[in-house]
DNA sequence: GTTGATGCATTGATAATTTCGATTATCATA
DNA sequence: TATGATAATCGAAATTATCAATGCATCAAC
């Protein structure tokens, strides 16, 4: 049998890879710059090849260390893996599960999974994290998540999921304009540039607009929000529109405002929730349980 | 981040699995007994668990140790990959490569591919290993193998797959009975008895059974043979008949004999062969272009 | 230019870990 | 009750990892 590498010097091979710089990679794995420096170095040698182009001030890697980060990037994730499934005693509700969460999503439901999660699984510690689905889906990768709770359809990138169920859309009019509209809501009856949307690299805008059908409409107002909270802000203070996910209107958003929910036109007015988690896990059981309980958390659960 | 078991100690364990004997396995590592022994209580306590139970004289895995080797396995072949991978620089068509083949393809194929790869890839160190199917699909799973060459369909196991061709099946008849019959045969023409077969575990046997839609026919005779190559003698000495594959008549298995090939009713009276690889590798190019080669050397190649 | 700051490599002492051989403990069995 | 087989334990020796300090090259500021 060949000789390997250690799992500590890969390990510093990903931080320097994070963080591009030796020294903060150092403090990264709290060791010192030149243990880090010499584990990159062994590495090389036991690997009998270069990872990274010296430049004396600064470094590169080279494509066969872009290639190696990769490789060590999942190898590590298992061994992670491998020691929490060991000290949760194989346990599938046990110990740590770093859930990622997009931010149309969170507020709305992770407090209740939370508190069900709590009551049902008291020693799964969640530890939540709330970001962009990009960002989400990098974090999955590396192996900084275990899983991520986000609007579907996505390019899953090989990784994989389950389905949780289905969230619908509604078009949410002010009081004042209520009267004049009845479901299913004909968007041509809203003023010019009364609806406002999440900013457009925003996923649920893309979702809600494709959904109902009406993409570049001249109903659209410019200006874009960066939260469902804010959005809800300008329809109200505006007299405008916008859409919401029932998720946000069941917990309460609409509340102290002068909006009404409608149901909007168009088929499949909704976007669904999905549980994504590496192809390579080990823990599918403990991720199907989880999906499970969110599931139950959802206007329209249909797990598969 | 939590402290991580050494491969090395992984390795340990995997051996201890693989003999079910610390000195044996020790060996197997070239270390010491002590040092194996030690090892692997090392693992339990970083791992927080039991992984086999002792016994003083004797001892078993416990369920949570089966399942830590099940997936410290993985660990360790993604490991080597990854060495081998820097070890052969990235290049796909260099260093080792281990190829696990069935009998009834091996012999027919092997020197061919061996010659071809020689000239084509000079580099790359073809070690051959041919075994049942079963058994094949095992080191495959063990990491003992990097591909295996087989005949389709058959249980991946979570493994993938390249289809390289069609093996198209012939009957092969003795001289004496061939005036009598036209293609393609009607199988109610041969005497009762008269069909050899291999061994009913054999794969083939139920390819060609399959494929000629003529299970439990009266027309088989009881006897089987162990290889293609005893099967023809059979066929020859008894004035018998048998199915082959066109494979290993183009490869001039019937010189010598007194048998003809004919073509046998029955549609798709074939077998497809494919070459399996773990879902977890990363060296998709690398068995890509072997299947490619491969897919040259069969009677009707359909890479897919 | 000179100076100071930055960033990685090197060095040599020290600490930690690994490994081995020898020994011990336990059990089965002859 | 010896004997042999097996795995755990122990202590010394070898190996390896780590750190602080230093070296060396580069760059920016003046």
């Amino acid at each position: 049998m060949t000789k390997l590498p250690s799992l500590k010097n890969l390990s510093y091979l990903l931080a320097l890879h994070q963080h591009q710089h030796f020294n903060r990679a150092a403090q990264a794995c709290h060791v010192s710059q030149s243990t880090l420096s010499s584990g990159i170095q062994n590495l090389e040698e036991q690997l009998a090849c270069q990872l990274i182009e010296r430049d004396h001030k600064s470094f590169l890697f080279t494509a066969m260390g872009e290639e190696i980060v990769e490789q060590a990037r999942t190898i590590l994730t298992s061994a992670e893996e491998l020691v929490n499934f060991s000290l949760s005693q194989g346990k599938q509700m046990e110990g740590p599960l770093r859930l990622g969460c997009i931010p149309t999503i969170a507020p709305f439901l992770l407090g209740a999974l939370s508190k069900l999660i709590q009551r049902d699984y008291p020693k799964l510690q969640l530890h939540l994290c709330e970001d962009t689905t990009t960002n989400l889906m990098n974090q999955l990768r590396n192996g900084e998540l275990d899983v991520v709770l986000l609007a579907l359809p996505v390019d899953l990138q090989g990784n994989q999921a389950y389905v949780l169920g289905r969230d619908p859309f509604k078009l949410v009019v002010h009081k004042s304009q209520a009267a004049a509209l009845k479901e299913p809501v004909n968007y041509g009856l809203l003023p010019d540039h009364s609806l406002f949307l999440l900013e457009r690299e925003h996923c649920l805008s893309g979702h809600a607009v494709n959904a109902c059908e009406m993409a570049d409409s001249v109903k659209i107002n410019p200006f874009t929000a960066t939260s469902l909270h804010s959005l809800v802000q300008m329809a109200d203070a505006r007299q405008g529109a916008t859409f919401l996910p029932q998720l946000a209107i069941d917990r309460g958003i609409l509340n102290d405002t002068d909006l009404v929910a409608l149901r909007p036109s168009g088929r499949e007015a909704s976007r669904e929730i999905g549980l994504v988690y590496r192809a390579t896990t080990t823990r599918r059981q403990t991720f199907r349980k989880l999906a499970e309980a969110i599931a139950t958390l959802l206007p329209v659960p249909t797990l598969r």
